[in-house]
DNA sequence: CTGAAAGCGCTTACAG
DNA sequence: CTGAAAGCGCTTACAG
């Protein structure tokens, strides 16, 4: 029987080759792939065992043609190396899994220029939504994407762009908190450690932190480095703890500079924390909570994160901005004194 | 000019919009974005010209219906909170990119059934590849696949799968250079600290060292944990250390655990690395050359495995098993006497 | 509930 | 070089 013959070898079974071998129609093989048609009992029975025959799957990439739903969702990462943007993509592909959305992810890299290409690029596929991790692409592209209904959903990025979801920490509270912990372990100089160029979420970090601070009187040094990475924190402290006034307290805008900080500070400079020196960080990376760190922090609420970011896919882009504020709730660990 | 106005809003302009507005076949408007095709320089200006006013993009799911370069990578990984998994992902999606291959990745947890399911979702995108991190699908799912025309790449995995190409390391040469390391350092007692349930690459580690510790007649001591984690490499750490007999080099195989190992040994034990105490560990992991840690280990080669992915998704699937060994060099750092 | 038909947005022989 | 037409694999009103 020749129709009962599989399609031949590096073809896929497609709905037609199914409908021949069931003998039905192939809307009835659409349908009985699709939630909540109307197919009787005994037709999708006859589908799903000529589909099981053929090794039938239905083509994602053809149903995206016309149903809308099942478009994939675009991921704008890079500096997947480091611990916060892996665990933070972990999260998020995760949840959007379990909403069975599909994920094509754009390692943007470093170049700030790549963000905006990455951004067309989603267009390509006709992307419901991108989510942004990393680099902010220009605002004309990020209208581009809207216009043509999809939806463009910033995390911890910049706060100017019009259009977009923005999905952000609360860095008010928590710098409030950040300058409260400082002044409760009785600390006076204060030292801040960031990076020279900042993205919107380090501004706000650093701005918030200097205004409370100086809200006690306090003018806290600043150390800026050419990265956030663990090696431009251990140059930090090298840089800082050399210096005619070292400081006694320090913040670190990220959880990867204070874990080179920390390094430092000990074993280079034989400094005992929290008694010489308290250190603060941001983000709770996995290591900040190894027993060589111990590093009081905020945490990145991860999966609150994931979990807006799934709501704001299924929603429908609008032209107003919403804006999902998250806290950052203080870990405390060994390197502040309490 | 009714012809002239954009496709209304939430839609994105089409190859037909574009013909229409620059005057030409939407034959035209297709060759002039695929390469090689025979367009003259005036049409294809036109078209540019009309693509460029209506914000046009080729959809890429309707290419990919017809063409079949285009079509998708799909890479399977869990654990991305880890850095040998974050690493990898971050080598392979830079390298696929570069290589104009995109990629959808699907996160498949812990659960080992998972991948099976993952892999089978890959059908359903009409992945040219497959690429698997994590997880071992079933043999009767991966024939599947390479039926279908998809070739599946396996990276660090099993190596009983037909049909399948294997990216692997050396580690019969890695594990002999290994054992050598610990003789050289004049190590007496030697314990292996590893995960009870094995993959096949851990298994091979396993295997191969203590072969070739056995030819210098030492039988190592075996701790097996529930994971791979830097808190079981802290267990293995306290439980060795507290022994009758406690060991005086310590390979671990994976960095993960080694990083655990040496916070408990130095901090809780006090002992001096490497004088007291040699640890080996294996992946190279970023945290590796961190000063708190300075692990000597073998560093996988990201590079060279996202490069021979790249190609092996470049060729078309063959019945063959294609395996590729890629070597692991050792790393000297602090923590082996030399 | 079911099938024939039109449509989604592309590519690619086939004539001209 | 160019356009009309058929095809890729699906979905979804539209009649019945």
């Amino acid at each position: 029987m020749k129709t009962k013959l599989p399609p031949p070898n590096g073809t896929a079974a497609s709905a037609s080759d199914v409908a021949r071998l069931a003998g039905v129609s192939r809307s009835a093989v659409s349908r009985t792939f699709t939630n909540g048609a109307s197919v009787s009992a005994d037709t999708r029975a006859k589908v799903l065992r000529a589909a099981e025959e053929l090794h039938y799957h239905v083509n994602f990439l053809a149903r995206g043609l016309s149903k809308q739903e099942s478009r994939p969702v675009c991921i704008l990462v890079s500096n997947l190396h480091k611990p916060y943007h892996a665990q933070l993509l972990d999260h998020i592909t995760t949840a959007l899994q379990k909403a069975q959305r599909i994920s094509i992810i754009i390692n943007v890299g470093d170049d700030p220029a790549a963000a905006s290409g990455a951004l067309e690029q989603t267009l390509n596929y006709r992307a419901s939504a991108t989510i942004v991790l990393s680099g902010s692409p220009p605002a004309p592209m990020v209208r581009r994407c809207v216009e043509v209904g999809q939806s463009v959903i910033l995390v911890n990025r910049a706060d100017d762009l019009p259009d977009v979801r923005h999905i952000s920490i609360d860095y008010e509270t928590a710098m409030r908190n950040a300058v409260q912990m400082f002044m409760r372990a009785g600390c006076q100089k204060i030292a801040l450690v960031s990076r020279a160029v900042r993205t919107p979420s380090l501004l706000a970090r650093e701005e918030f932190f200097i205004a409370f601070l100086r809200a006690q009187n306090i003018t806290p040094q600043l150390w800026r480095g050419a990265s956030t990475s663990y090696e431009a924190g251990q140059q930090a402290m090298r840089e800082l703890l050399v210096g005619l006034d070292p400081p006694d307290g320090v913040f670190c805008i990220n959880d990867l500079m204070a874990c080179g900080c920390i390094d430092t500070a000990r074993h280079e400079f034989k400094r005992r924390l929290p008694e010489d020196l308290c250190i603060l960080g941001f983000d709770d990376i996995a290591q900040a909570a190894w027993s060589g760190y111990d590093l009081t922090t905020f945490a990145q609420p991860y999966a609150e994160i994931a979990q807006a970011v799934v709501q704001s896919v299924a929603v429908q882009p609008s032209a107003h901005n919403a804006k999902i504020l998250l806290y950052a709730r203080p870990v405390w660990r060994g390197t502040m004194r309490n």
